[in-house]
DNA sequence: TCGCTTAGAAAGGTTTGTGTATCTAAAGAT
DNA sequence: ATCTTTAGATACACAAACCTTTCTAAGCGA
């Protein structure tokens, strides 16, 4: 049963395959001949396109990067605006973040450069997500402005992407209503 | 010229060695090779000792977490008690915390279990050096004890952890000052 | 329909790391 | 002084992963 992929569509087959592959192993485990499995192709499919591991290894980051895009919640509150932020990042992310972290510390150890760029677009990304929602929880007198530092801004998604790192898995609900009920609210009323 | 080592100090150079070598390379590029070299012995040497590479990465990494016991400060401060305590680990912790997230990711996505008997000892000295500091700024009036949830104890070391994690470097002191000014402070008067 | 591109199979040379076997001589014990 | 243990050197068998080479045939465009 030939029903062979070609072009965009096997690229993005590839990608998707390194990517649960990343998932599934981790990048220690991580192997080109494990990709090409999953894909159900051969090798010369594969270099044809990337000339190493860290070539694929990266642009699979960026391909899932890419797909990830935050929508900016508007419910009314600043309470759930932020936890539908957190649990959109929690159900979407936790994979996204373990791999990455890694994939970045190994990066880093070995090369002593740490490459923000790959993370900067979803840094931005959520940074303005953000932004719009305290502008209106400002506006609703929710929040004073001059509590909005960066760093309490930044606190319930590094709160939560700690949680993320420090325990492998998505955070239980409860978890992130104590984030933002005993540590984030209080911080900015 | 000889001099050779041998028994429990031979065991500390090699255990050594193969930290030297965990956070040089990290865990992906950690090998046995490596680790014999950098002792300057042999792998009979080493293999003597530990079957396999996870074995021994297992044993250095508890020889390391055994060495580094923290101290409870007493500088009759709230503030300078938990920026003591913060210094110290960012600038004592800060490899062991890197190599232990990267090793712990690697471990965790291969095995699907969750190693946390290793990281419970120094959690719980942790967290007893802690509870001394805040007995004495309750008693003090610095600190309300109903604010001292367990969440708000862990979050100005939770945050260093989330810091030095997406940084792969000890936090500038700026920062440590930050985290105890900005956001543990306000939240437990 | 013909022809160009390229997916995918198969096989292999190379490198890197694992773990073992064998031997020598050094350090400490008796 | 002799004996026992074991550090350390060397060599190697084995496996895994890398990446390449060569070939066949499927899919698409002209």
């Amino acid at each position: 049963m030939p029903e062979r992929r070609r072009g965009a569509a096997l690229e993005q087959a590839l990608l998707d395959a390194a990517w649960d592959e990343l998932t599934a192993g981790g990048y220690a485990r991580f192997t080109m001949d494990a990709v090409v499995k999953r894909a159900g192709t051969s090798p010369p499919v594969l270099y044809r396109r990337w000339s190493d591991r860290d070539d694929l290894v990266r642009d699979t980051l960026i391909h899932v990067l890419r797909k990830n895009v935050l929508e900016v919640p508007d419910t009314g509150t600043l309470r759930e605006d932020v936890l539908t932020l957190l649990r959109h990042i929690n159900a979407t992310r936790f994979r996204l973040i373990t791999v990455m972290s890694v994939y970045l510390a190994s990066y880093h150890l070995e090369t002593g450069t740490s490459p923000t760029e790959l993370l900067d677009p979803a840094d931005t990304d959520r940074r303005q997500a953000v932004d719009a929602i305290f502008a209106r929880a400002v506006a609703r007198g929710e929040a004073k402005a001059e509590h909005l530092t960066d760093r309490i801004k930044a606190l319930p998604f590094d709160l939560l992407r700690h949680e993320i790192l420090t325990k492998y898995a998505p955070a239980p609900d409860h978890v992130l209503e104590e984030i933002v009920d005993e540590v984030f609210l209080p911080l900015v009323r």
